[in-house]
DNA sequence: TTCATTTTTTAACATTTGTAAAATTTTCTT
DNA sequence: AAGAAAATTTTACAAATGTTAAAAAATGAA
């Protein structure tokens, strides 16, 4: 575990190595939002941008190598570079860009759909992971994601 | 209609009086992804931050009122000045946050959960818009929707 | 007010997805 | 290789949601 839900977040990480998720807790269920793998960067949004308790745990799925970012080596950055000030600026507005295309994808395309576009996008992951983490991620049952690799195949 | 899918967005506008709405297209019926009234930033994301055609319509649905702020304008400021380009980048980061929690709470919640939070968040959008762009922007169907309303009532 | 139009709700039925449990397959350990 | 454990798939049934069409309610214009 990484990260975890309730602690104020002091760091940014990048994956070096690895795989891993992010994911909430309903009632005693999880819920992972998130998967990731090589050349990602980890972090809790809402607690690393707001400085407060977040409700994201991020968990690592593999051995993993990781950089550690401070949260005050980075703030210290953007309060005096102008480059380092845009550039985070940029990442933000193209993280941004991602959550909303899995947003309105997620509105727009049949179970079925988002599944196949996953083997597309990655299909590296599809291979480490779990199929209960990826049913999860894409927001069905085990049951159901069986259902369609079943269709499919 | 403020912005167009197909065209490369040159401005970002601030909504002063108003409300609005951000959708796709899928085959030949319209997703709402986003609602918002007074005081929001209306902009497509991916259009204006990548300057490419983006895919994203955003529809006015009242007699509005709004501030008009060109691309270049922008990006001289951000390239110019560190307090700016950190705005830029909080905004960004704050926009996320909120993407984020949009798209979560969509895996987390029944549609009924997610109804009853539109309430509570935006009970004014509620009296300002037809019901079937409330609907199409929970991710139900408009006959869903009426369900819920009456097992509510 | 009255009539026409639009919006919302209801009804009936089909489809999708979820849950729980069993069966099967894969993986790991010894 | 054999057995145990874990992961995945399948089955059966229940619950939720979608679709189409009709009914009811609300809105707007003359």
């Amino acid at each position: 575990m990484l990260i975890k839900a309730g602690r104020t977040e002091r760091s940014v990480y990048l994956l070096e190595k690895g795989v891993a998720r992010a994911f909430c807790h309903k009632d005693d269920k999880e819920i992972n939002f998130w998967l990731g793998a090589e050349s990602n960067i980890l972090l809790s949004y809402n607690s690393f941008f707001l400085n407060t308790p977040g409700y994201e745990n991020i968990e690592l799925l593999e051995d993993s190598v990781l950089y550690k970012i401070p949260h005050t080596a980075l703030q210290n950055l953007y309060s005096t570079d102008l480059e380092l000030a845009n550039w985070g600026r940029r990442l933000a507005e193209s993280e941004l860009i991602k959550v909303e295309e899995c947003f309105i994808a997620r509105q727009f395309k049949t179970a079925k759909e988002c599944y196949e576009d996953f083997i597309k996008t990655s299909p590296d992951i599809l291979q480490r992971v779990q199929l209960g983490h990826i049913a999860s991620y894409l927001g069905i049952s085990q049951v159901t994601l069986s259902r369609i690799r079943a269709e499919i195949r």
